[in-house]
DNA sequence: ATGACGAGCTGCGCTCGA
């Protein structure tokens, strides 16, 4: 089963190249964000025609979530519920569409986009914590009902200095603070292996780009989304790859997409059977 | 290299993203 993740930075304007990278590709399930479109415009039909089920959380401009699937989702969750956040009752948490999950093929399917928090002295970066402090509770929830979990999505943070081209530069900013890091560690616990991690320990691999600057061209990026799954389906985790080509597109989304291969009827023993091989987050 | 790119809006310049 092949599963992906892109923040494609509008459906509309990336609709013909993420039709093409879905014939290309042929995942079975496709997790996108910054969609920036109202459900009753999001363009259904190109997905559909391909066999696909959709799950949309969107809204005007900003944000917005989609779970496209082969297998039709269930148990489809819009947002958070219950998060125990003192302002998770405030109008802009509620409107901002950054969580969709759903069950497929028995495995959790939790889709995000995390705030970008702007700088750290912003009242984003501060709303940016308390979301991931929300979704640490909400997979709390998922624990306790023994769920298989991929969490996936922009996560807007670079987990180490090893996911940023120049961290000399950047590190201790916006995406690559230690409160940040350490808000998605609380979000991760030791229950949740970062994929691409499994298979390439060495820096020098981005999934966004800078618009400005000729980023791309220079190759300089950040490694800022991710494919986390449960310790329990690593056993059954093939590859992680992030397909840079897209990026290379005219008119391209910042970003590229990450997939990951789960070979959901055999078990890989022949990395996995040692738990030293499991790495620290 | 962050005013420097790109998207959306009801636009003809602004806000936002990362």
């Amino acid at each position: 089963m092949l599963i992906a993740t892109w923040n494609v930075n509008s459906i509309r304007t990336r609709l013909s190249q993420i039709i093409d990278w879905i014939n290309q590709v042929n995942p079975d399930i496709l997790c996108l964000q910054e969609t920036k479109v109202m459900d009753d415009n999001f363009p259904v039909e190109p997905f559909e025609k391909l066999g696909y089920s959709l799950e949309i959380y969107g809204q005007k401009s900003y944000n917005g979530v989609a779970i496209i699937s082969k297998i039709k989702p269930e148990n489809v969750k819009k947002g958070f519920n219950g998060c125990t956040e003192s302002n998770q009752n405030s109008e802009i948490f509620l409107d901002q569409k950054r969580l969709i999950s759903a069950d497929i093929n028995g495995i959790k399917i939790i889709n995000v986009y995390v705030p970008n928090g702007s700088s750290l002295d912003s009242s984003k970066f501060a709303y940016k914590i308390n979301w991931l402090n929300c979704l640490s509770s909400f997979l709390d929830e998922q624990e306790k009902k023994g769920e298989l979990i991929c969490l996936m999505g922009d996560f807007n943070v670079a987990p180490s200095n090893l996911d940023i081209h120049d961290p000399k530069k950047y590190e201790g900013g916006i995406m690559a603070s230690e409160i940040e890091r350490n808000a998605l560690k609380n979000v991760l616990k030791k229950r949740l292996i970062d994929s691409f991690r499994i298979f390439e320990q060495n820096t020098g691999h981005w999934s966004w780009w800078d618009y400005r600057n000729n980023g791309f061209e220079l190759n300089k990026g950040w490694r800022i989304d991710h494919i986390y799954i449960s310790k329990e389906l690593t056993s059954k985790l093939k590859s992680c790859v992030i397909d840079c080509s897209p990026r290379g597109n005219l008119r391209p989304s910042d970003h590229a997409p990450v997939m990951i291969e789960l070979n959901l009827n055999g078990i890989n023993e022949d990395f996995f059977e040692d738990e030293d091989n499991f790495f620290e987050i």
